[in-house]
DNA sequence: ACTACAATATGACGGTTGACATAGCCAGCG
DNA sequence: CGCTGGCTATGTCAACCGTCATATTGTAGT
Protein backbone atom coordinates (compact mmCIF):
# COMPACT_ATOMS: atom_id res chain seq x y z
CA UNK A 1 0.00 0.00 0.00
CA UNK A 2 1.47 3.79 -0.66
CA UNK A 3 2.08 5.42 2.10
CA UNK A 4 0.00 8.05 3.01
CA UNK A 5 3.14 10.30 4.12
CA UNK A 6 4.09 10.10 0.06
CA UNK A 7 0.89 12.05 -1.15
CA UNK A 8 1.39 14.13 1.63
CA UNK A 9 4.77 15.15 0.61
CA UNK A 10 4.12 15.61 -2.99
CA UNK A 11 0.96 18.01 -2.38
CA UNK A 12 2.76 20.04 0.07
CA UNK A 13 5.73 20.42 -2.72
CA UNK A 14 3.11 21.24 -5.08
CA UNK A 15 1.43 24.01 -2.98
CA UNK A 16 4.50 25.31 -2.20
CA UNK A 17 6.18 25.39 -5.78
CA UNK A 18 3.29 27.15 -6.42
CA UNK A 19 3.81 30.03 -4.02
CA UNK A 20 7.33 30.31 -4.12
CA UNK A 21 8.64 28.55 -7.29
CA UNK A 22 11.13 25.29 -7.80
CA UNK A 23 14.33 26.84 -6.35
CA UNK A 24 13.12 28.38 -3.59
CA UNK A 25 11.15 25.43 -2.47
CA UNK A 26 13.74 23.06 -0.61
CA UNK A 27 12.96 19.24 0.59
CA UNK A 28 13.51 20.25 4.64
CA UNK A 29 10.51 22.99 3.72
CA UNK A 30 8.58 20.80 2.33
CA UNK A 31 8.58 18.51 5.42
CA UNK A 32 8.35 21.19 7.58
CA UNK A 33 5.23 22.21 6.06
CA UNK A 34 3.71 18.96 5.84
CA UNK A 35 4.64 17.41 9.31
CA UNK A 36 6.08 14.47 7.43
CA UNK A 37 9.45 12.62 8.77
CA UNK A 38 12.69 14.03 6.74
CA UNK A 39 14.17 10.68 7.16
CA UNK A 40 11.44 9.35 4.55
CA UNK A 41 12.58 11.56 1.82
CA UNK A 42 14.88 9.38 -0.03
CA UNK A 43 13.21 6.24 1.20
CA UNK A 44 9.80 7.57 -0.99
CA UNK A 45 11.90 9.61 -3.16
CA UNK A 46 15.13 7.59 -4.22
CA UNK A 47 15.59 9.88 -7.38
CA UNK A 48 16.09 12.89 -4.80
CA UNK A 49 14.23 16.48 -5.09
CA UNK A 50 14.46 16.11 -9.20
CA UNK A 51 11.38 13.04 -8.78
CA UNK A 52 9.78 15.21 -6.00
CA UNK A 53 9.47 17.75 -8.46
CA UNK A 54 8.33 15.71 -11.22
CA UNK A 55 5.61 14.43 -9.05
CA UNK A 56 4.28 17.07 -7.62
CA UNK A 57 3.81 19.11 -11.58
CA UNK A 58 2.48 15.76 -12.67
CA UNK A 59 0.13 15.58 -9.38
CA UNK A 60 -0.71 19.12 -10.24
CA UNK A 61 -1.46 19.11 -14.26
CA UNK A 62 -3.96 15.84 -13.24
CA UNK A 63 -6.11 18.01 -10.58
CA UNK A 64 -6.13 20.53 -13.58
CA UNK A 65 -7.02 18.06 -16.24
CA UNK A 66 -9.67 15.85 -14.27
CA UNK A 67 -12.28 18.46 -14.05
CA UNK A 68 -11.40 20.12 -17.05
CA UNK A 69 -11.68 16.63 -18.78
CA UNK A 70 -15.40 15.78 -17.31
CA UNK A 71 -16.87 19.11 -17.68
CA UNK A 72 -15.59 19.59 -21.17
CA UNK A 73 -16.96 16.32 -22.49
CA UNK A 74 -20.40 16.79 -20.44
CA UNK A 75 -21.02 20.06 -21.05
CA UNK A 76 -18.83 21.47 -23.87
CA UNK A 77 -16.20 24.07 -24.47
CA UNK A 78 -17.94 27.19 -23.15
CA UNK A 79 -18.20 25.50 -19.80
CA UNK A 80 -14.85 23.53 -19.88
CA UNK A 81 -13.44 27.11 -20.57
CA UNK A 82 -15.20 28.68 -17.70
CA UNK A 83 -13.96 25.96 -15.24
CA UNK A 84 -10.62 26.29 -16.71
CA UNK A 85 -10.71 30.25 -15.43
CA UNK A 86 -12.87 29.41 -12.52
CA UNK A 87 -10.37 26.50 -11.20
CA UNK A 88 -7.75 29.13 -10.84
CA UNK A 89 -9.74 32.01 -10.03
CA UNK A 90 -10.38 30.05 -6.59
CA UNK A 91 -6.84 28.98 -6.32
CA UNK A 92 -5.87 32.83 -6.50
CA UNK A 93 -8.31 34.04 -4.06
CA UNK A 94 -7.70 31.11 -1.71
CA UNK A 95 -4.52 31.51 -1.02
CA UNK A 96 -4.71 35.23 -0.94
CA UNK A 97 -2.95 35.51 -4.66
CA UNK A 98 0.18 33.65 -3.33
CA UNK A 99 -0.37 30.47 -5.07
CA UNK A 100 0.48 30.41 -8.58
CA UNK A 101 0.78 27.49 -11.04
CA UNK A 102 3.72 25.34 -10.47
CA UNK A 103 3.79 24.07 -14.12
CA UNK A 104 4.24 27.21 -15.08
CA UNK A 105 7.26 27.75 -12.53
CA UNK A 106 8.89 24.51 -14.15
CA UNK A 107 8.38 26.45 -17.52
CA UNK A 108 10.20 29.83 -16.43
CA UNK A 109 12.69 28.37 -13.90
CA UNK A 110 15.84 26.01 -14.44
CA UNK A 111 16.22 23.57 -11.53
CA UNK A 112 19.66 23.49 -10.66
CA UNK A 113 21.45 20.53 -8.45
CA UNK A 114 24.37 21.82 -6.05
CA UNK A 115 26.91 19.11 -6.79
CA UNK A 116 29.24 19.04 -9.72
CA UNK A 117 28.14 21.80 -11.60
CA UNK A 118 31.28 20.43 -14.24
CA UNK A 119 30.02 21.33 -18.00
CA UNK A 120 26.62 22.17 -19.50
CA UNK A 121 26.65 18.49 -20.87
CA UNK A 122 24.85 16.68 -18.12
CA UNK A 123 22.87 19.31 -16.77
CA UNK A 124 20.62 19.93 -20.17
CA UNK A 125 19.76 16.31 -20.51
CA UNK A 126 18.38 16.00 -17.11
CA UNK A 127 16.91 19.85 -17.26
CA UNK A 128 15.17 18.58 -20.84
CA UNK A 129 13.44 15.96 -19.00
CA UNK A 130 11.43 18.65 -16.40
CA UNK A 131 10.80 21.14 -19.27
CA UNK A 132 9.52 18.31 -21.58
CA UNK A 133 6.73 16.95 -18.45
CA UNK A 134 5.76 20.73 -18.01
CA UNK A 135 5.09 20.57 -21.63
CA UNK A 136 3.53 17.41 -21.97
CA UNK A 137 0.68 18.66 -19.30
CA UNK A 138 -0.04 22.08 -21.16
CA UNK A 139 -0.24 19.68 -24.37
CA UNK A 140 -2.94 17.81 -22.28
CA UNK A 141 -5.10 20.55 -20.91
CA UNK A 142 -4.48 22.08 -24.91
CA UNK A 143 -5.17 18.85 -26.23
CA UNK A 144 -8.41 18.42 -23.99
CA UNK A 145 -9.78 22.24 -24.76
CA UNK A 146 -8.90 21.44 -28.46
CA UNK A 147 -11.40 18.29 -28.95
CA UNK A 148 -13.81 20.27 -26.86
CA UNK A 149 -14.06 23.04 -29.82
CA UNK A 150 -13.87 20.31 -32.58
CA UNK A 151 -16.27 18.69 -31.05
CA UNK A 152 -18.16 22.00 -31.59
CA UNK A 153 -17.63 22.27 -35.26
CA UNK A 154 -14.34 24.30 -35.68
CA UNK A 155 -11.63 22.83 -37.87
CA UNK A 156 -8.47 21.21 -35.99
CA UNK A 157 -6.01 23.80 -37.02
CA UNK A 158 -8.31 26.15 -35.64
CA UNK A 159 -8.99 24.38 -32.52
CA UNK A 160 -5.75 23.58 -31.79
CA UNK A 161 -4.90 27.55 -31.98
CA UNK A 162 -7.62 28.38 -29.84
CA UNK A 163 -6.74 25.90 -27.51
CA UNK A 164 -3.19 27.31 -27.45
CA UNK A 165 -4.44 30.97 -27.09
CA UNK A 166 -6.96 29.74 -24.11
CA UNK A 167 -3.58 27.79 -21.72
CA UNK A 168 -1.41 30.50 -22.69
CA UNK A 169 -3.16 33.65 -21.73
CA UNK A 170 -4.79 32.07 -18.73
CA UNK A 171 -1.55 31.00 -17.54
CA UNK A 172 0.15 34.45 -18.22
CA UNK A 173 -2.58 35.74 -16.09
CA UNK A 174 -2.34 33.81 -13.26
CA UNK A 175 0.98 35.49 -13.33
CA UNK A 176 -0.29 38.96 -13.38
CA UNK A 177 -2.85 38.28 -11.06
CA UNK A 178 -0.17 37.10 -8.49
CA UNK A 179 1.95 40.44 -9.39
CA UNK A 180 -1.11 42.65 -8.94
CA UNK A 181 -2.91 40.64 -5.80
CA UNK A 182 -5.75 41.04 -7.55
CA UNK A 183 -8.17 39.06 -9.89
CA UNK A 184 -8.99 41.56 -12.24
CA UNK A 185 -6.73 40.78 -15.01
CA UNK A 186 -8.33 37.12 -14.96
CA UNK A 187 -11.93 38.78 -15.21
CA UNK A 188 -10.76 40.72 -18.07
CA UNK A 189 -8.88 38.23 -19.99
CA UNK A 190 -11.98 35.71 -18.82
CA UNK A 191 -14.08 38.45 -20.62
CA UNK A 192 -12.55 39.08 -23.91
CA UNK A 193 -11.84 34.49 -24.09
CA UNK A 194 -15.51 33.82 -23.97
CA UNK A 195 -16.36 36.48 -26.13
CA UNK A 196 -14.25 35.08 -28.36
CA UNK A 197 -14.87 31.33 -28.23
CA UNK A 198 -18.73 31.95 -28.22
CA UNK A 199 -18.56 34.33 -31.30
CA UNK A 200 -16.56 31.65 -32.79
CA UNK A 201 -19.07 28.98 -32.21
CA UNK A 202 -22.24 30.47 -32.77
CA UNK A 203 -21.14 32.54 -35.49
CA UNK A 204 -20.04 29.16 -37.60
CA UNK B 1 30.20 59.06 -14.81
CA UNK B 2 28.56 55.95 -14.11
CA UNK B 3 30.17 53.23 -14.40
CA UNK B 4 30.38 50.80 -17.09
CA UNK B 5 30.24 47.55 -14.92
CA UNK B 6 27.23 48.66 -13.23
CA UNK B 7 25.35 48.35 -16.53
CA UNK B 8 27.00 45.25 -17.07
CA UNK B 9 26.23 43.95 -14.12
CA UNK B 10 22.54 44.91 -14.64
CA UNK B 11 22.12 43.49 -17.92
CA UNK B 12 23.88 40.00 -17.21
CA UNK B 13 21.43 39.35 -14.20
CA UNK B 14 18.21 40.00 -16.49
CA UNK B 15 19.44 37.64 -18.77
CA UNK B 16 20.59 35.05 -16.22
CA UNK B 17 17.31 35.43 -14.54
CA UNK B 18 15.08 35.12 -17.84
CA UNK B 19 16.60 31.50 -18.33
CA UNK B 20 16.93 30.17 -14.56
CA UNK B 21 14.45 32.17 -12.96
CA UNK B 22 15.34 34.51 -9.58
CA UNK B 23 16.30 32.39 -7.23
CA UNK B 24 18.91 30.31 -9.46
CA UNK B 25 20.82 33.28 -9.88
CA UNK B 26 23.49 34.03 -7.52
CA UNK B 27 25.42 37.23 -7.44
CA UNK B 28 28.34 35.08 -7.80
CA UNK B 29 27.34 33.77 -11.17
CA UNK B 30 26.22 37.44 -12.37
CA UNK B 31 30.05 38.56 -11.66
CA UNK B 32 31.15 35.16 -13.42
CA UNK B 33 29.44 35.95 -16.31
CA UNK B 34 29.58 38.92 -17.12
CA UNK B 35 33.69 39.25 -16.06
CA UNK B 36 32.58 42.05 -13.65
CA UNK B 37 34.66 42.31 -10.38
CA UNK B 38 32.90 40.52 -7.42
CA UNK B 39 34.27 42.89 -5.02
CA UNK B 40 32.29 45.85 -6.68
CA UNK B 41 28.69 44.33 -5.84
CA UNK B 42 28.25 46.23 -2.73
CA UNK B 43 29.61 49.08 -3.95
CA UNK B 44 27.19 49.56 -6.71
CA UNK B 45 24.39 48.10 -4.86
CA UNK B 46 24.49 48.58 -1.42
CA UNK B 47 21.08 47.41 -1.13
CA UNK B 48 22.32 43.82 -2.15
CA UNK B 49 20.99 41.51 -4.20
CA UNK B 50 16.96 42.31 -4.03
CA UNK B 51 18.41 46.13 -5.81
CA UNK B 52 19.85 43.91 -8.32
CA UNK B 53 16.93 42.33 -9.20
CA UNK B 54 14.56 45.59 -9.02
CA UNK B 55 17.21 47.52 -11.84
CA UNK B 56 17.14 44.02 -13.86
CA UNK B 57 13.55 44.10 -14.25
CA UNK B 58 13.40 47.74 -14.63
CA UNK B 59 16.32 47.28 -16.99
CA UNK B 60 14.20 44.55 -18.89
CA UNK B 61 11.04 46.42 -19.09
CA UNK B 62 12.37 49.48 -20.68
CA UNK B 63 14.04 47.17 -23.31
CA UNK B 64 10.61 46.31 -24.50
CA UNK B 65 8.66 49.17 -23.59
CA UNK B 66 10.82 51.29 -25.46
CA UNK B 67 10.22 49.99 -28.89
CA UNK B 68 6.89 49.15 -28.15
CA UNK B 69 5.62 52.68 -27.43
CA UNK B 70 7.73 53.45 -30.42
CA UNK B 71 6.48 51.41 -32.85
CA UNK B 72 3.11 51.50 -31.64
CA UNK B 73 2.67 55.84 -31.76
CA UNK B 74 3.92 55.54 -34.80
CA UNK B 75 2.42 53.12 -36.75
CA UNK B 76 -0.29 52.12 -35.05
CA UNK B 77 -1.62 49.47 -32.51
CA UNK B 78 -1.26 46.29 -35.11
CA UNK B 79 2.24 46.83 -35.60
CA UNK B 80 2.80 47.27 -32.08
CA UNK B 81 1.33 43.53 -31.42
CA UNK B 82 3.48 42.96 -34.02
CA UNK B 83 6.19 44.28 -32.35
CA UNK B 84 6.06 42.58 -29.04
CA UNK B 85 5.36 39.09 -30.43
CA UNK B 86 8.32 39.53 -32.97
CA UNK B 87 10.59 40.86 -30.04
CA UNK B 88 9.83 38.03 -28.21
CA UNK B 89 10.22 35.70 -30.47
CA UNK B 90 14.07 36.71 -31.40
CA UNK B 91 14.55 36.70 -27.57
CA UNK B 92 13.68 33.18 -27.58
CA UNK B 93 15.45 32.17 -30.98
CA UNK B 94 18.71 34.04 -30.33
CA UNK B 95 19.04 31.86 -27.18
CA UNK B 96 17.74 28.30 -28.18
CA UNK B 97 14.71 28.91 -25.96
CA UNK B 98 16.74 29.54 -23.21
CA UNK B 99 16.02 32.56 -22.06
CA UNK B 100 12.34 33.64 -21.18
CA UNK B 101 11.02 36.79 -19.27
CA UNK B 102 12.54 38.06 -16.76
CA UNK B 103 9.50 39.90 -15.29
CA UNK B 104 7.02 36.84 -15.31
CA UNK B 105 10.11 34.99 -13.11
CA UNK B 106 9.30 37.82 -10.90
CA UNK B 107 5.65 37.42 -10.99
CA UNK B 108 5.74 33.56 -10.47
CA UNK B 109 8.43 33.27 -7.99
CA UNK B 110 9.02 34.70 -4.26
CA UNK B 111 12.69 36.00 -3.77
CA UNK B 112 13.70 34.64 -0.53
CA UNK B 113 17.18 36.20 1.26
CA UNK B 114 18.56 33.38 3.23
CA UNK B 115 18.81 35.16 6.74
CA UNK B 116 15.91 36.13 9.39
CA UNK B 117 13.47 33.43 8.54
CA UNK B 118 11.63 35.31 11.62
CA UNK B 119 7.39 35.04 11.26
CA UNK B 120 5.93 37.01 8.00
CA UNK B 121 5.59 40.22 8.64
CA UNK B 122 9.08 41.86 7.25
CA UNK B 123 9.22 39.16 4.52
CA UNK B 124 5.75 40.20 3.17
CA UNK B 125 5.69 44.28 2.80
CA UNK B 126 9.49 43.57 1.07
CA UNK B 127 8.16 40.76 -1.28
CA UNK B 128 5.25 43.40 -2.09
CA UNK B 129 7.99 45.67 -3.19
CA UNK B 130 9.56 43.23 -5.96
CA UNK B 131 5.59 41.92 -7.36
CA UNK B 132 4.82 45.45 -7.16
CA UNK B 133 7.51 46.27 -9.61
CA UNK B 134 6.93 43.87 -11.83
CA UNK B 135 2.89 44.59 -11.97
CA UNK B 136 4.37 48.02 -12.70
CA UNK B 137 6.11 46.87 -15.78
CA UNK B 138 3.11 44.47 -16.84
CA UNK B 139 0.81 47.38 -16.18
CA UNK B 140 3.31 49.89 -18.65
CA UNK B 141 3.08 47.77 -21.31
CA UNK B 142 -0.82 47.26 -20.64
CA UNK B 143 -0.96 51.06 -20.98
CA UNK B 144 0.88 51.59 -24.19
CA UNK B 145 -1.28 48.93 -26.30
CA UNK B 146 -4.38 50.04 -24.45
CA UNK B 147 -3.79 53.72 -25.88
CA UNK B 148 -3.18 52.82 -29.33
CA UNK B 149 -6.33 50.39 -29.73
CA UNK B 150 -8.51 53.45 -28.03
CA UNK B 151 -6.29 55.53 -30.95
CA UNK B 152 -8.14 53.16 -33.55
CA UNK B 153 -11.69 53.82 -32.20
CA UNK B 154 -12.01 51.21 -29.68
CA UNK B 155 -13.58 51.93 -26.44
CA UNK B 156 -11.71 52.42 -23.19
CA UNK B 157 -12.56 49.25 -21.45
CA UNK B 158 -12.40 47.13 -24.79
CA UNK B 159 -9.07 48.21 -25.33
CA UNK B 160 -8.02 47.84 -21.86
CA UNK B 161 -9.52 43.99 -21.91
CA UNK B 162 -7.98 43.53 -24.99
CA UNK B 163 -4.66 44.61 -24.09
CA UNK B 164 -4.30 42.63 -20.63
CA UNK B 165 -5.25 39.85 -23.33
CA UNK B 166 -2.51 40.61 -25.54
CA UNK B 167 0.10 40.66 -22.87
CA UNK B 168 -1.22 37.52 -20.48
CA UNK B 169 -0.87 35.61 -23.32
CA UNK B 170 2.31 36.50 -24.61
CA UNK B 171 3.92 36.18 -21.71
CA UNK B 172 1.86 32.75 -21.05
CA UNK B 173 3.15 31.67 -25.05
CA UNK B 174 6.57 32.60 -24.28
CA UNK B 175 6.99 30.40 -21.04
CA UNK B 176 5.10 27.53 -23.14
CA UNK B 177 7.58 28.08 -25.94
CA UNK B 178 10.43 27.75 -23.26
CA UNK B 179 9.03 24.34 -22.61
CA UNK B 180 8.73 22.97 -25.74
CA UNK B 181 11.86 24.23 -27.21
CA UNK B 182 10.05 25.22 -29.69
CA UNK B 183 8.05 28.45 -31.47
CA UNK B 184 4.82 26.85 -32.33
CA UNK B 185 2.84 27.86 -29.52
CA UNK B 186 3.57 31.57 -30.33
CA UNK B 187 2.99 31.29 -34.00
CA UNK B 188 -0.52 30.13 -33.04
CA UNK B 189 -1.04 32.37 -30.76
CA UNK B 190 0.41 35.75 -32.87
CA UNK B 191 -2.10 34.09 -35.67
CA UNK B 192 -5.10 34.39 -33.27
CA UNK B 193 -4.49 37.24 -32.14
CA UNK B 194 -3.84 39.31 -35.21
CA UNK B 195 -7.36 37.77 -36.59
CA UNK B 196 -9.12 38.95 -33.02
CA UNK B 197 -7.56 42.74 -33.41
CA UNK B 198 -8.22 42.81 -36.87
CA UNK B 199 -11.79 42.01 -37.10
CA UNK B 200 -12.12 44.19 -33.92
CA UNK B 201 -10.41 46.97 -35.41
CA UNK B 202 -11.91 46.73 -38.53
CA UNK B 203 -15.38 45.74 -38.02
CA UNK B 204 -16.25 49.12 -35.71
C1' DA C 1 8.57 -15.56 19.09
C1' DC C 2 11.49 -14.35 15.66
C1' DT C 3 12.74 -12.85 11.44
C1' DA C 4 12.76 -9.62 7.51
C1' DC C 5 11.87 -5.63 5.59
C1' DA C 6 9.58 -1.05 5.11
C1' DA C 7 9.47 3.30 7.37
C1' DT C 8 11.29 6.75 10.29
C1' DA C 9 14.72 9.46 12.99
C1' DT C 10 19.06 11.82 13.33
C1' DG C 11 23.45 13.36 12.22
C1' DA C 12 27.26 14.47 9.23
C1' DC C 13 29.48 16.15 4.83
C1' DG C 14 30.80 19.04 1.16
C1' DG C 15 29.25 22.82 -1.15
C1' DT C 16 27.05 27.36 -2.23
C1' DT C 17 24.87 31.46 -0.92
C1' DG C 18 24.41 36.63 0.50
C1' DA C 19 26.52 39.82 3.34
C1' DC C 20 30.17 42.08 5.25
C1' DA C 21 35.14 43.59 6.48
C1' DT C 22 39.52 44.58 5.40
C1' DA C 23 43.13 45.76 2.40
C1' DG C 24 45.09 47.22 -2.15
C1' DC C 25 44.88 49.80 -6.46
C1' DC C 26 44.74 53.90 -9.16
C1' DA C 27 43.07 57.85 -11.24
C1' DG C 28 42.47 63.04 -10.48
C1' DC C 29 43.74 67.11 -8.19
C1' DG C 30 45.61 70.23 -4.81
C1' DC D 1 54.54 65.08 -4.40
C1' DG D 2 50.91 63.40 -1.48
C1' DC D 3 46.38 62.85 -0.52
C1' DT D 4 41.78 61.39 -1.27
C1' DG D 5 37.87 58.89 -2.71
C1' DG D 6 35.85 55.78 -6.06
C1' DC D 7 36.67 51.09 -7.36
C1' DT D 8 38.46 46.55 -6.92
C1' DA D 9 40.40 42.23 -4.73
C1' DT D 10 40.07 38.72 -1.36
C1' DG D 11 38.68 36.45 2.84
C1' DT D 12 35.45 35.25 6.45
C1' DC D 13 31.03 34.35 8.40
C1' DA D 14 26.71 32.03 9.54
C1' DA D 15 23.07 29.80 7.34
C1' DC D 16 21.12 26.64 4.33
C1' DC D 17 21.13 23.35 0.77
C1' DG D 18 20.73 18.12 -1.15
C1' DT D 19 22.52 13.79 -0.28
C1' DC D 20 24.06 9.99 2.08
C1' DA D 21 24.95 6.82 6.11
C1' DT D 22 23.62 5.05 10.16
C1' DA D 23 20.57 3.91 13.95
C1' DT D 24 15.95 2.98 15.56
C1' DT D 25 11.29 1.82 15.20
C1' DG D 26 7.03 -0.41 13.38
C1' DT D 27 4.88 -4.26 11.48
C1' DA D 28 3.57 -8.21 8.74
C1' DG D 29 4.76 -13.23 7.74
C1' DT D 30 6.01 -17.58 9.25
Amino acid sequence: MTSNTRAKMVAGAADLMSRRGVNATSMREVVRHTGTPRGSISHHFPGGKRQLIEDAIVFAGAQVSGPLRHLTTERGAMAGLRAFITLWKRTLEQTNYQAGCPILAVAVEEYVSDPSDKDTGGGQAVQRHLLDLAQGIFADWQQILSAALKQEGLAASRARRLATLVVASVEGTVAMCRAARSAQPLEEVSHELELLLKSVIEGR
